[in-house]
DNA sequence: CATGCTTGACTACAGCTGTCGTCAGGCGCA
DNA sequence: TGCGCCTGACGACAGCTGTAGTCAAGCATG
């Protein structure tokens, strides 16, 4: 179990590319990279951490290697979220819901999600 | 503004010492650092590096310090979610969701509190 | 062929974190 | 008075991250 630890950026990179598969490094340093003000070498260098930890394939196609993110869309996310409720908020879900009402902007749609999530968790729950 | 960073064994410090204001070091190790194996050096370094990074104080008490969080209770917890949910999920609070429902165990209280979250939204947006 | 751009692999390096060991000064008790 | 324990201050070190320069092999082009 690749159970390695990713660091922000890392992070950010890994999304990025798991929403543009089969980029080459090219690619990613353009759409990516180049925004940021990273060095091409600097991507590279990330993308093939993660892939040393396990986070990205790549494949040579015509010459030159094309990344894609292993795990499917939104683990990866998912799974930072996981990991930062079990090591940084002790499990707690707490801290994140005052957060959330803190803090003033809420979309829309945010809210639908939060709403169709207290549903699904009623409901999960009277069927105990 | 101190916008130190902080790392994760340093934040659940933080924490505990935010339950457990104006301890010495001997009861934060007692009470925090034996029951994960950390020395007593270890804690010392971490309570200190946390203070100069703004995030504790500590007062002489009968010959030794005592230290107690800067941040009003919770406040660095909020922070947290704040910082994660910026960098790492870049603005978005639907992984968050995502992994809330797929998980399966949500304790009533925390159940609670997000209905309770999502009725703020909804009058705070029907004002609008 | 000689040159030059593209792509990858390596190497480097500083700053942060997690973890300690150790040293020196006080304090209390035999 | 002397010894041992508690408390703080420092120094150390390895691993991870963020960021980048550089070198060598390939391919394209004049």
């Amino acid at each position: 179990m690749s159970k390695k630890t990713i660091g922000d950026q890392e992070l950010a990179l890994l999304q990025y590319i798991e929403d543009a598969p089969k980029s080459s490094v090219a690619e990613v340093v353009a759409g990516y990279g180049e925004s940021r003000g990273l060095a091409r070498s600097t991507v590279l260098t990330m993308m093939e951490r993660l892939r040393a930890k396990g986070y990205l394939t790549r494949r040579r196609i015509d010459g030159s290697f094309r990344y894609s993110a292993i795990n499917g869309t939104g683990e990866v996310m998912t799974g930072a979220v996981a990991r930062f409720v079990q090591n940084t908020l002790q499990g707690s879900v707490s801290p994140f819901v005052a957060w959330m009402s803190e803090r003033g902007q809420v979309s829309d749609s945010e809210l639908a999600e939060l709403e169709a999530l207290v549903d699904t968790l009623q409901s999960r729950r009277e069927k105990r």
